[in-house]
DNA sequence: GTGAAAGCGCTAACAT
DNA sequence: ATGTTAGCGCTTTCAC
């Protein structure tokens, strides 16, 4: 992995290329010119300060700087020898080469979280959560965002170019983890589904209840005539809403659910709830949308329809981004603890790389209710 | 303790899913016992496969592994023996040991991005192009989210865990940039201020431009009562924003503005923008925001005191996040050729990790007039 | 209590 | 054309 790079270069330029497998195009040409009269920025620049300078300086072997620096020295150096060491290492300025303790280790101590998209917060937070739990336990986190988050993911472990520990994938289509898979590293899956045998362990949302909530909310509020505007994404956590709706909805006698497939945008969401809102007689008074954007979307289309939020139809929405309150009605929709998810999953992951065997969890989710509902108009 | 964990659940058949063997560069399955029978080679049983086991399979020195898989065998080996260390790599699942590599090497082919969150799709665009051209040199890239992109950043040094080659810095607070700067590694800044000394190059947005179409484009509408929804962050961006629009206003007789500070966020521009249209007398026509998310702020305040948008007031923004068209009316904003910036600074980086000297760059960016925007009322 | 020594897996001089 | 060798900087027995 990864790890300090200590002097600019040896001698003799670096060697372009990828990784083995693949024969990418390597670096271009670098200059030579150890003697070169002129620019040569070849000098070990910031000769690194190693332990044995540190030991050195302290007057001490290396085994000695090793052992106070990591803290194992209690009852095996001398309280003085050790604040010596500490004092010489902090003057000179010391960093441990992580590469070197890598090698040696056998173990990086980082994570790779991998995340289908950049571009909501709902993984910024879930980055969040495991990256305090992570430092916790003196452990970094890598992002691995797998491009567009519905292809199959580069394969991070070359990508990344981080040797790692384990790994976390979080909401991931069913077949962007093929490489996560097959790397043969500890995995936890967050949000996905728990009985996917690749995982390890896994950590959920109870998203099935936040349907069953946002449907009791609907259906209370008198609406039979719901549509849900299903993200067009196969992955374990869009599945699980779409059947919990259906089956919230077949519960109460008379209430009738329709279903439109959409791409994760503003612009699919509404063209998708024009559709379904343009059908001709039995419109649907409630869109149920699988996420904040394509209920945005929702919202768009009724406008462009001359229908109004939520007097003529009611839309919710799932996650509970910031958009949900930048739009005008502020949308109804279920929140989701990111945070908690994230550093669940890294606890379970810590657990795991202790040779243990952590717990699935599934935590609560929460309707919140706002503006964009209401009961069905009267006709 | 901290056994490396090998796999607790041995993927066993992939339950929901099929086509196990996708043929990739993925980890082939480990074969039983390539290094022969009997004499029980005692492998640790995470024992990677080392370029010792591929040289001791394939009949060679690990020297020539080296050369093979390195590519920098023409001329060296024989073809003949080239193919068979190949297949022996192959058919071991080899996958060099990146900390034995960057230790030998003192290099680690990774750049650490460091933007100021990771929140909004702008930066996710960055890492995008960043990472296209990183993937083309063989570099990866690991993200490092500066927490709320204001305080100071935590030692990424530390805490992404690993070491590096290289800095890119987007959009930084100036405060936030501390130990970026003392890392001592090639940086390069995006978004950042040009003279900033830190920087061995920077590759800038034309801003100004920026700012300076959307005053025109207001001006031209006729508005004479601009306001500035100014981002309260204390960065290169937003500074540029505040004086090229005030110089643009001052340039017409008769056009004032006022500006009026706002944390980053739809909160806390709708609270901005109340406070600036609920001044009596002489209030604005145009409000000009510093980002997408402010100027959603804005329509929500503007809305909540009944003004209509365009009708009443116009509202601009920044970005052209996905936000820009999620809100009723559409935004009048700028567009940013983010994932450009993020390549150009790639590029930068590369340039100038070859030893040469990389030139700034200006990007342009362009107003998109939609429908936020319109004439000034008569009254 | 402290030091000496042995590698982790890799690459690049230097033999052969 | 291939093998031998010498470490990169670190942690960890094992002697003293």
């Amino acid at each position: 992995m990864v790890a300090s790079a200590g002097r600019a270069r040896p001698a003799g330029g670096p060697a372009g290329k990828g990784s083995p497998g693949s024969g990418r195009a390597g670096e271009p040409a670098r200059r030579e010119g150890p003697d070169g009269a002129g620019a040569a920025p070849d000098r070990p620049v910031a000769g690194r300060v190693t332990s044995r300078d540190v030991a050195r300086a302290a007057g001490v072997s290396q085994a000695t700087v090793s052992l106070v620096l990591g803290d194992k020295w209690p009852g095996r150096v001398s309280e003085r020898t050790a604040e010596t060491v500490r004092a010489a290492a902090r003057d000179l300025g010391y960093r441990p080469n992580l590469a070197a303790r890598s090698l040696r280790l056998g173990r990086t101590r980082t994570v790779l979280l991998v995340v289908p998209a950049l571009t909501t917060e709902f993984f910024a937070r879930v980055y969040t959560g495991a990256e305090r739990v992570a430092a916790d336990h003196g452990f970094g986190v890598v992002l691995y965002p797998s491009p567009e988050g519905v292809g199959p993911a580069r394969d991070p472990f070359d990508s990344a170019r981080a040797s790692l520990d384990g790994v976390i994938a979080s909401s991931m289509a069913a077949d962007a983890l093929t490489l996560v898979r097959g790397g043969g590293l500890p995995l936890v899956m967050l949000d996905s589904d728990p009985d996917d045998a690749a995982a390890a362990a896994t950590v959920n949302l109870d998203i099935a209840d936040g349907a069953r909530q946002t449907a009791g909310h609907l259906l209370a509020l008198g609406h039979r005539r719901v549509a849900h505007l299903a993200a067009a994404v196969d992955s374990w956590t869009f599945h699980v809403r779409a059947r919990a709706l259906a089956e919230a909805v077949a519960g109460v006698p008379g209430a009738a659910l329709c279903t439109e497939p959409a791409g994760l945008s503003v612009e699919e969401g509404r063209r998708a709830a024009e559709r379904v809102l343009a059908r001709p007689g039995r419109r649907p008074t409630a869109l149920v949308c699988d996420d904040d954007i394509l209920a945005a979307g929702a919202c768009k289309a009724a406008r462009r329809l001359g229908l109004r939020i939520p007097d003529d139809v009611s839309v919710t929405g799932f996650d509970d981004l910031a958009l949900a309150t930048a739009v005008e009605p502020e949308l109804t929709t279920v929140r989701l603890p990111a945070e908690a998810v994230g550093a669940a999953g890294m606890r379970a992951l810590m657990t795991l790389l202790e040779g243990e065997t952590p717990q699935d969890t599934v935590l609560p989710v929460e309707l919140v209710p706002r503006g964009s509902t209401a009961p069905p108009p009267r006709n």
